[in-house]
RNA sequence: GCCCUCAUCGUCUAGUGGCCUAGGACGCCGCCCUUUCAAGGCGGUAGCACGGGUUCGAAUCCCGUUGGGGGUACCA
């Protein structure tokens, strides 16, 4: 067996482009990332296309785009690729060809209904049939040990056993000659110079199959590391018909990439101390695969989205302000908004929210919900109103002053600011909760103030 | 069915035989602050799946049970 003599980790993220790109290969990319960076070693971007039915280009670009998006840049000198696994299909023949020439593969000609009516049983695997029958076509399959074990040595999983005659000769090339995952995947690998293979603990069982394959090959098999999967709510792998997982959404909604980065490397690991906002270059810093949890997560949008709270809270207004932009309205007046987004800063958790809470102050009338009206403008709304008209027409126009002045319209009605600002809340800005109102109505301005006042009074009226 | 695997508050986790009366965070609840809502501060709720061992001592080690998950394609 050869063996590197090159001491430089590389590893790899491996996904097939047949989807969006999901929060659980993310999070493997980024644990592989994280190796890359620590090491000074090389992330290998590798898209496997050997399904070619169920690949589509435009896939790859957004699988591009989510990772650039979450820190690992293309341009990086840790980063190579992507390479395309279709281009490699003639080294994987080669490995094929080798294989069946040592006598390591075999054709195969067994449909899979032959092998039951054989074996009686549907759920045993290949019985072996082909193995010795010297065919030169139909599909390929490996011939596995009939005895003793393969021993995985797997950094989270600690070592792990596959009895051999629990193996059946797996099928590495379909009958037209084209290489299968479970081979084409290792081919890369050794091409590709790989040293450790960290992925999803789905892979945990093809492991054995492909660990014996590199041997075949002659190599020694990498350092493996397979990470438990996430699962929803009922404790099921994430998956894309069920679940919300496309990273784009999650983008989308208004969750900042540092934060979605934060909240993926503390499913399954924790930095040291009671710490979980921790900045990326720390957490490279003490990364270590072996400390990987070996129990499946729960991806937890409630905890995503406070971390992304913190983690909006921690911008500076300009970022803030600038993060923001995708989610107002182009028509909306942006020195205006300027204004509003210090208020708002502390009060969303996701960005998308700003335009809920924004919107007032560049509508022509406020669009009111309905619980909010009826909550608010109950006894003795409607004279509150008309008394706040009244104070507002000539009051300095300023936060401060507009409080003081309603403060003293409550008074009369012996309520206090809390209950005396719900009327005039809801009669501005259409809903019961929002920005401060004394600053919002300094915004909004004493005209558009006071117009809505009075259409408020008439809608109560009428 | 078979193979593999996992098991600490509802959730993510800390914990690697005595520091554990099990720590933190999210959530939830309460209080304070307060022009609503947040933010912030303070406090509370809640967990070692079960049963056997090993040991002076077990959340930590071993065995079993139960429960969960993954795989089992001429998919990746």
């Amino acid at each position: 067996m050869s063996s590197s003599v090159s001491s430089k980790v590389r590893v790899r993220f491996a996904p097939s482009p047949t989807g969006m790109f999901h929060v659980g290969g993310a999070r493997s990319a980024l644990f592989n990332w994280a190796i890359a960076e620590q090491t000074g070693g090389t992330f290998v971007l590798r898209i496997e296309d050997t399904d070619a039915n169920r690949n589509r280009p435009e896939w790859t670009e957004g699988i591009i785009s989510a990772l650039a998006w979450i820190g690992i840049n293309a341009d990086s000198p840790h980063f190579e690729g992507p390479l395309m696994q279709s281009a490699q299909e003639p080294q994987h023949r080669a490995a094929v060809a080798g294989l069946l020439e040592r006598g390591r593969a075999y054709h195969c000609a067994c449909t899979r209904e032959e092998v039951i009516a054989r074996t009686g049983d549907p759920n045993r695997g290949y019985d072996g049939f082909c193995r010795d029958r010297g065919l030169t076509e139909g599909l390929v399959r490996f011939r596995t040990p009939d005895e003793g074990a393969t021993t995985v040595d797997d950094r989270v999983r600690g070592t792990v056993e596959f009895p051999n005659a629990a193996m059946e000769d797996f099928a590495i090339a379909r009958s037209d000659g084209s290489p299968l995952f479970i081979l084409a995947n290792v081919v890369d690998d050794i091409e590709m110079g790989i040293t450790e293979v960290l992925r999803g603990d789905e892979h945990l069982s093809n492991t054995p199959k492909q660990q014996l394959l590199w041997e075949a090959l002659g190599h020694f098999p990498p350092v493996w590391a397979h990470v438990p999967v996430i699962v929803n709510e009922k404790r099921q792998k994430l998956s894309k018909r069920r679940d919300k997982v496309a990273l784009e959404d999650y983008k989308a909604e208004g969750y900042l990439a540092d934060a979605m980065v934060n909240y993926l490397m503390l499913l399954g690991w924790a930095p040291s101390g009671d710490r979980e906002i921790v900045p990326w270059a720390e957490m490279v810093g003490e990364f270590a695969v072996s400390d990987i949890n070996s129990s499946p997560a729960f991806f937890d949008v409630k905890k995503l989205r406070a971390i992304n709270g913190e983690y909006i809270r921690a911008l500076s207004l300009e970022a803030f302000t600038e993060a923001a932009e995708p989610f107002l309205d182009p028509s909306w007046d942006r020195e205006v908004w300027k204004r509003l987004a210090e208020l708002a800063q502390t009060r969303v958790a996701v960005l998308s929210e700003v335009h809920n809470l924004a919107d007032f102050a560049f509508l022509d009338e406020p669009v009111f919900d309905e619980q909010s009206w009826n909550k608010a403008m109950k006894e003795p709304a409607a004279e509150l109103l008309a008394a706040t008209e009244d104070a507002y027409r000539d009051a300095p126009w300023n936060a401060e002053e507009l409080k003081t002045r309603l403060e003293a319209v409550g008074t009369t009605f012996g309520l206090k600011l809390g209950k005396a600002q719900a009327p005039v809340r809801v009669a501005v800005t259409g809903r019961t909760v929002g920005l401060p109102l004394f600053e919002s109505l300094e915004v909004l301005g004493r005209d558009r103030t006071l117009a809505r006042i009075a259409a408020a009074r008439a809608r109560l009226a009428s």
